[in-house]
DNA sequence: TCGCTTACATACCGCATGGTATGTAACGGC
DNA sequence: GCCGTTACATACCATGCGGTATGTAAGCGA
């Protein structure tokens, strides 16, 4: 029976809501879904576990929000935004690449990339997180494409290339890059595949010696 | 209190223990390290708890073997060995990657890569983890390099390349193709990106075009 | 054949977990 | 000001977990 006098803190049910996304985001970036706790969740915020299940009847329901809603967004800006730009698409990559070089903290060195923690240990968990990451990761390679076609209208990228194939490699190595330093601790290790990524990425310009 | 009449297995220690270490490791391949379940692995062996224990102190010692024992050797097996054959280093890549494409299975595509589910999973929860997983990635790496070196030595590979460097991004983006093909569930998508690899491979070649 | 060690078997425990039942206080339409 | 709905709070439960205590039987050297 609960006590007499709840002390119920404002109601912002909004706010309450993006508060457990971004602590859930968090937990789960650090241990993985499921060994992400709902009461450290909850110790976190401060929030109760009956605001929890009001906003989402389950555990899985909360994952899959922060994923749809959390991962999906930081992947587009870090990732697909500053492709975006006017000008020419390779000095884009370019300048991501370092950019992201540069701003390597060491919690994403430690802790890697949310969106790759999260496929390796839920994809073959749950039909619905695949779905969802898979299609993260199609909106990444999409964004990727964009740009490497945008680059070969205007002339900078080689026209011989498989846009799509190109750009699925370059996501994989992306990823692979960031799980491998992960793996191993070390910063340099994912500065090096970057700048790796910066060379492979020169060699797409148009140029005398075709690669295939 | 146990029965009177315990009915006891035959003895053979070594055998015993092989067995939970395969059991373990499909356990763990299928579900991470921490959502592996000791009672399913001795529910799938016949093993009992005590012969567990027996055999290993804890569940951290089982998991230890698992990523020492077993997965240590499929990965040197698999992406070590191909590459220490007599003959030019750039075709035994070629051949590797090949056979490697050749030969994947549907649970390779669907559960990915052991040892990067492990890194994944365990680098930033346990430092014993990550310094066994730490130490395997260096081996793969130096066996790449090797081959890499071996490579310029007989002149197939360009001699202004970092091997080190390249070895690293080659292991990343084999780890990151399977990281995709399993959050996409995609095996064309992993053929592919082992095909990009065989083209950057092929871009090392020495030519007139130097990379930098 | 005795006796110690190794190799297993069984029962049980404490704990953290996700989830639920049930209650209450704030809000908003009327 | 009433009342239904929304937004929370609290207590509790069932379960599966890793781990342990304790027992037994096989092997084997002397």
């Amino acid at each position: 029976m609960p006590r007499r006098t709840a002390r119920t803190r404002v109601r912002a049910p909004d706010q309450t809501r993006e508060t457990l996304l971004q602590a859930a985001f968090l937990e789960m970036f650090r241990h993985g879904f499921q060994a992400a706790s709902l009461e450290r969740i909850l110790g976190h915020t401060g929030v109760t576990k009956g605001a929890l299940y009001h906003h989402f009847p389950d555990k899985a329901a909360l994952g899959l929000a922060v994923v749809n809603e959390v991962v999906r967004g930081l992947m587009l800006a870090r990732w697909v935004a500053p492709l975006e730009v006017p000008g020419d698409a390779l000095p884009a990559f370019t300048a991501m690449l370092r950019d992201r070089a540069s701003r390597l903290t060491p919690r994403e060195i430690e802790l890697g990339c949310p969106l790759n923690n999260l496929a390796q240990e839920m994809a073959p968990l749950d039909a619905r997180f695949r779905r969802a990451i898979d299609a993260i990761y199609a909106e990444w390679r999409a964004g990727v494409a964009r740009a490497l076609v945008r680059g070969q209208a205007e002339g900078s990228i080689r026209r011989d290339i498989d846009a799509a194939g190109v750009a699925a490699f370059l996501v994989a190595a992306v990823e692979g890059s960031y799980g491998l330093a992960k793996g191993t601790g070390d910063g340099s290790l994912l500065r090096n595949n970057l700048r790796m990524l910066e060379l492979f990425l020169e060699g797409l310009r148009p140029g005398r010696r075709a690669r295939r």
